[in-house]
DNA sequence: GCCGTTTTCGGCCCGACTGTTTTCAGTCG
């Protein structure tokens, strides 16, 4: 049976939705929501666990369980067939419309009979909606301007990879200023989310805060100012990215960065703790309150850390920032130490132009991933017959190895004589076993077939992970963000496989795949896989990528232990050795 | 609807900006 967590979060959230629609109390809309959340982020499969375990799962009560329970028996939720039945799906579209809410999609439904997009334009066009109570010209002019950019594309968030550089050239561009002590991106892009809605950028300055704003709204990047307050700006960029200033006193830097990071459940979550403790947080800091709950004395702000321990928590580092259990243990002493960037000892995925689309020669690699200071760095080149464009023969593969041998000599670091195999439709792989053993590392990746289902996928991967030559699995779905959806796997089963044969899983990270995803992390975590996180590098400038498969592995709460390229060399070839002793 | 250093009921995070208001509701993050 198929995970059934996201299924289910989804008619969740659904259920939310329209209930807010439907004018239902606040806190019971966001009961549902974080019912959602709670699904979504259960390390469990709900479908497969006691069904009386379900209400210890917090977030989920007894009302929810009921629900899913009800769910897994009958395929559908009463509540929610009813509410769908309630809510006209026309009214659900509208709020999808930035700057119009369920207040406002219930107003022109229940006054004007609207119940879709066009149906509004239309009574906009006839000045209907401007004669409603509380609207006017302005706002059916910012709904119009919505509905423009809503149609130029297909989905208001994009890849973190298109927003990093527009970011990080925002910040170049204020960082500049001499009445400016800190600058930096903070919002969903730090927690390193693999899309984003928004860039958030945050100064710290103890200067008059107006001029850092109107230069910022002046910048040649921006298109069109949204909003142009004293505290803070909105801007859309050329590149239809929205884009938000916050300039704050150095010392509120630490909690406006915190309360900028988010995520928006986290900070609830860490703001109740205060609220418990007698004490208010916001973005300028942790508070004690006055008789009349007024803010009072400011007991911490300058820093991250000081906000957490001011509410007896430990510091959380930034991508595991998603309320999915990160405060309870950060509260509890028991948050693990993810796994940082100075942990990494090697790279076990990157290609020369051996391989059809390696951009750099394998000299040229090897000496810039020992600039990185590494103790190894595995070339694996891509493979024939199955990747016929861009692979290399077993004979090549040989003519490499005296390559290799011969640029050895001028480094410390060893190059792994290492290939990425391609999995062919049955799971076969393309070197002989002979030929596999003769290699330091192996990675092998679907590359083709790709719209296959998830049965022939999981077949295929599952009988590549029993081959005593293959030592991991590359971006384990072939997703690319923004552009395809991975196609689907049994994700349980792989895991197991991986586990059993002492096979690693790839935290690909290249900013384009970041495959394994998070989620996938934290239940490989979970399930006791070895991770690698790896570069997939086929230019120089793509050794520079291991951050972000090093955040993507920190959303999944890996620790060191979890992550093979952590270990020094002779590690490494034990493990590849114990495969081969377990499987031959 | 959920939950507990406020523990089985009474609370539930916090602030900025806009537009339409004349004191604030709606939206957003």
């Amino acid at each position: 049976m198929a995970w059934v967590n996201e299924e289910l979060s989804r008619r969740f959230g659904e259920i939310a939705t329209l209930l807010k629609i439907s004018g239902a109390d606040r806190f019971r809309v966001r009961a549902y929501e974080r019912a959602a959340d709670a699904i979504l982020a259960a390390p469990v499969d709900l479908g497969e666990i006691e069904r009386a375990a379900l209400s210890d799962v917090k977030g989920i009560g007894e009302s929810t369980a009921k629900k899913i329970v009800e769910y897994l028996d009958t395929g559908t939720i009463g509540m929610l067939e009813e509410l769908r039945g309630e809510v006209p799906a026309g009214v659900v579209e509208l709020t999808r419309i930035p700057g119009l809410g369920p207040k406002t999609a219930v107003l022109v439904h229940s006054q004007l009979g609207v119940d879709s997009i066009a149906g509004l334009q239309e009574a906009m066009d006839d000045g209907r909606v401007a004669q409603l109570k509380g609207l006017g010209a302005k706002t059916v002019e910012n709904l119009r301007e919505s509905l423009r950019r809503m149609g130029a594309k297909d989905t208001d968030r994009v890849p973190a990879a298109d927003a990093i550089a527009l970011a990080e050239e925002i910040c170049a561009r204020l960082r500049i200023r001499d009445d400016i002590q800190q600058v930096t991106y903070a919002g969903s892009l730090r927690r390193m989310r693999e899309t984003i809605g928004d860039i958030d950028v945050l100064v710290a300055s103890d200067a008059d805060p107006v001029p850092i704003h109107e230069a910022f709204r002046a910048l040649d990047l921006v298109e069109s100012v949204i909003a142009a307050g004293e505290k803070k700006s909105s801007v859309i960029t050329v590149r239809g990215i929205q884009a938000d200033l916050r300039v704050v006193e150095p010392v509120a830097w630490g909690a406006a960065l915190q309360y900028f990071t988010g995520s928006k459940a986290h900070n609830v979550r860490v703001r109740e703790r205060a609220v418990r403790r007698g004490l208010l947080l916001n973005e300028y800091g942790i508070f004690h309150r006055d008789e009349e709950g007024q803010a009072g004395e400011r007991i911490a702000s300058e820093t991250e850390a000081d906000v957490y321990a001011a509410v007896d928590l430990a510091y959380v580092p930034p991508a595991m920032r998603e309320d999915t259990g990160e405060v309870d243990r950060a509260a509890d002493g028991t948050l693990p130490r993810v796994v940082e960037i100075a942990d990494l000892v090697g790279d076990l995925h990157g290609h020369s132009d051996w391989s059809g689309d390696g951009k750099a020669t394998l000299a040229d690699m090897v000496a810039a991933a020992a600039a990185k200071g590494y103790a190894y760095w595995a070339v694996t080149d891509h493979a024939l017959p199955l990747l016929p464009m861009n692979g290399i023969s077993a004979a090549q593969l040989r003519e490499r190895r005296e390559a290799i041998r011969a640029l050895q000599d001028d480094h410390e670091m060893a190059i792994l004589d290492a290939s990425e195999l391609n999995i062919g439709f049955d799971g076969e792989v393309d070197y002989d076993l002979d030929v596999l053993l003769e290699l330091d590392w192996t990675v092998a990746s679907v590359h083709t077939g790709l719209e296959k289902g998830e049965a022939v996928q999981t077949a295929r991967i599952l009988h590549a992970i029993e081959n005593p030559g293959v030592n991991a699995i590359g971006h384990l779905t072939g997703r690319k963000i923004g552009k395809r959806p991975g196609y689907e796997v049994d994700l349980a089963a792989i895991l197991e496989a991986c586990r059993e044969t002492g096979t690693a899983l790839e935290v690909n990270a290249s900013p384009r795949r970041l495959d394994l995803s998070g989620e996938m992390v934290r239940r490989a975590v979970e399930a006791g896989v070895t991770l690698t996180i790896s570069c997939d590098a086929h230019s120089v400038g793509d050794l520079d990528s291991m951050r972000y498969g090093v955040w993507t592995a920190q959303r999944g709460w890996a620790t060191p232990a979890d992550v093979l390229n952590t270990r020094g060399v002779d590690d490494l070839r034990a493990f590849v050795a114990a495969k081969r002793e377990r499987l031959l």
